[in-house]
DNA sequence: CTAATCGGTTAACACACGTTAACACTGGTT
DNA sequence: AACCAGTGTTAACGTGTGTTAACCGATTAG
């Protein structure tokens, strides 16, 4: 069985290396990245399935990365370390869609069951997700949208953005949020973009009638069923 | 459009602001209460839809509550925050009766989920419980009214307009209250534009003779049938 | 009776969103 | 290198929604 990959992302040697030795003994496989960048690309080169960031970093900091690697894997489990205890760095953690913080000064130890819990957790979704909507059946993963039988093949970005709908099924789900979590940002060209998304769902969702997905002028939209 | 009610009970004021945060940005209401005896009168006081409970509080704990609770409504859905070095048999008892419990730390997307969950097993959602009116019918979620199998699609305020005027029925329905509910203030020209909005149901409307929306100079509306 | 106010109605308007197609970029194949 | 298929972005144009304006009649206070 091969190793468990994790991206460690931490700017002080001496910390990252401790955490680094302690993670290697519980037998992960741990990359350590001293800066935001750098964590960026070994993210691209080893795909990890798990990250631990630091964050206050030179270069990058573990916020912005997460962010980033966000818009490529909103699934992805992600820990942060924060330095201070301050309310609003978890705050903004959190609504990125963060999965866990951690305070320092933190042991070793809860470091390592935070990270089995998450690991654990995510398993168990991935095994067991396939969404329904209407006589529709949505497997994320496989980004695989099938009725009666037939089964239709979405792209990556149609997938994510049917995926938020239906995790928000008959609220409304706001532009801005959706714009900044799959494109990075909500400005013109984007939200443009996201019509034409929006468009190509309803084409691909038109077989069951009950489903609509409708537009809420100024906010949102909200896929009702 | 009413949100739905959720009382939160956590004592630690930095997570108790952030899932309070989180939850509203997905279109919650939320009431923040910092131990379980102000939780219990906020509970009497805004009837809310679902309980969130942290087990471990000051004053009264949230298995206390949750008992006296239940002695008043033995169906509305319950989900305990435990501490992780909590024994988890005190917790199994509870996951029975449309209750749940997470484990500290979670995330954000796991409380979520298990909310919806809940609201849907216990169909407190509002979704499509399809109003009537006369001969009409109006799906308030989908927007549509219908009457002798033809039906309409409604704007997102025409619906808001109307489903307050039916949810206050043959009773006059105060202008600045609706104003300020679906426009967000009263001022003059909020209020050309709901005469407009007012303008347009009635068009909507006038297929039912025995349907109408009286002025009531001074006051509001009234929806009469 | 007259003026002031409130609401009714229609139309003009600004802008959010819908739709289609052209375009650019990527990665794979020959 | 040249080509291709697939994906997402940009552009161009069209449609729909909600706000504002203008004009009107109805009601009521003075």
């Amino acid at each position: 069985m091969s190793k468990i990959n994790i991206l460690l992302a931490e700017d002080e040697p001496a910390l990252g290396q401790i955490i680094k030795e302690s993670l290697e003994t519980r037998d992960f496989k741990v990359h350590l990245c001293e800066n935001g960048e750098i964590a960026l690309e070994t993210y691209q080169k080893e795909s990890p399935e798990l990250l631990v960031l630091d964050v206050m970093m030179p270069k990058k900091d573990g916020f912005t990365l997460a962010k980033e690697i966000r818009t490529l894997d909103d699934s992805i489990p992600i820990i942060f370390l924060t330095a201070k205890s301050q309310t609003q760095d978890v705050v903004e953690g959190f609504t990125i869609g963060g999965n866990d913080y951690l305070k320092k000064p933190f042991s070793m130890e809860e470091l390592i069951v935070r990270i089995n819990n998450l690991l654990n957790r995510t398993k168990i979704q991935k095994t067991s997700d396939t969404l329904t909507i209407g006589n529709y059946k949505f497997d994320f993963p496989k980004q695989v949208l099938t009725i009666d039988g037939e089964s239709q093949q979405l792209t990556h970005r149609e997938a994510h953005l049917l995926f938020h709908l239906i995790k928000n099924k008959n609220q409304v789900l706001d532009r801005s949020l959706i714009l900044n979590k799959l494109w990075g940002n909500d400005d013109f060209f984007s939200a443009r973009s996201m019509d034409v998304f929006i468009t190509k769902l309803r084409k691909k969702l038109q077989k069951d009638e009950s489903i609509q997905i409708i537009n809420v002028r100024g906010f949102g939209y909200k896929l009702v069923n």
